[in-house]
DNA sequence: TATAATTTGATTGTGTACAATTAAATCAAA
DNA sequence: TTTGATTTAATTGTACACAATCAAATTATA
């Protein structure tokens, strides 16, 4: 009586929940020896990411990009500032803003960060079909939030 | 120049790993109204869902079944002990282990947490092939990380 | 133009995550 | 059986993550 099957829906393994936030956690932590190579954490690196891509940015475009708040991004790119990747300054037009901007060493970094998502890929090992529909459902779901979230 | 094609790989974009570190995020963003109702965290639930099912557990194995560490579950295992819902003690047989059980407070809050599956399920809209999907994908990527760490 | 509302980051406080170290207890080998 | 290795949690330190609040600047409105 105890394990009725009402709470069926309880178990852990019945969760989707789970193997999602399981799963994010150790592919963070499988990228760690890669990232400590080149000084940055994962939130940092993904935030270096977007950097390299616009060279230019305010917090808030940068938070939106990685589904951040600036409680989040100051301390994250206080430190990449203070490791010289990136710098930060106030809009001359709207004070409010605070623009970042990369750096030169910023930018080298992007070099030595190439050969990253290769190694990583190998060491998920999973096949392109389910890379793929991993790929396609993730962002579904994330437009299904980003579309809830906005009325 | 600046935008060459060596880059893409670096691009947001491009990567498998954010979407499922920003879905990951999400989703958990979206449990905290109803967790809120039952005074849980989500960490603190996905703790409670063990408990749930094994009435009694090892801090290590409880670790095991949710990819955590003492260094997370021992202030987590307090807070849920300080808010009655279960008890730590020292195995008699072998100091070393603490075991964590149930308490009749702890089993009654299963519960109150029955309905919120269903609530979270209807929150994601992910239709049921997606979801199956996602969970074979995201299982198999798990036991390939499991059988990679043992050697 | 005052005043109110909004935008934007920063700050604060709580709660994870995890690596590294410590400490205690148990187990294994010579 | 004593020493050495292993197991198990706890502790410490660093780094997010986010809600809530604050503060400053800008924009909109009466």
């Amino acid at each position: 009586m105890a394990d009725e099957k009402v709470y069926d829906c309880l178990k852990l393994e019945n969760q989707l929940c789970f193997p999602l936030y399981a799963c994010a956690k150790e592919v963070v932590r499988r990228y760690k020896p890669f990232l400590d190579e080149i000084d940055l954490t994962y939130t940092q690196y993904i935030a270096m990411m977007v950097m390299w891509e616009k060279k230019e940015l305010s917090v808030k475009a940068l938070g939106e990009y990685l589904y951040l708040d600036s409680g989040t991004l100051t301390p994250v790119l206080k430190t990449l500032e203070s490791k010289g990747f990136v710098k930060r300054k106030r809009s001359e037009k709207d004070e409010r803003i605070l623009n970042v901007t990369l750096t030169a060493d910023g930018c080298m970094l992007r070099d030595k960060a190439l050969s990253i998502p290769t190694q990583m890929g190998k060491c998920l090992d999973l096949d392109s079909k389910d890379a793929m529909e991993l790929y396609r459902i993730l962002h579904k779901m994330l437009a299904g939030f980003t579309e809830a979230s906005e009325y």
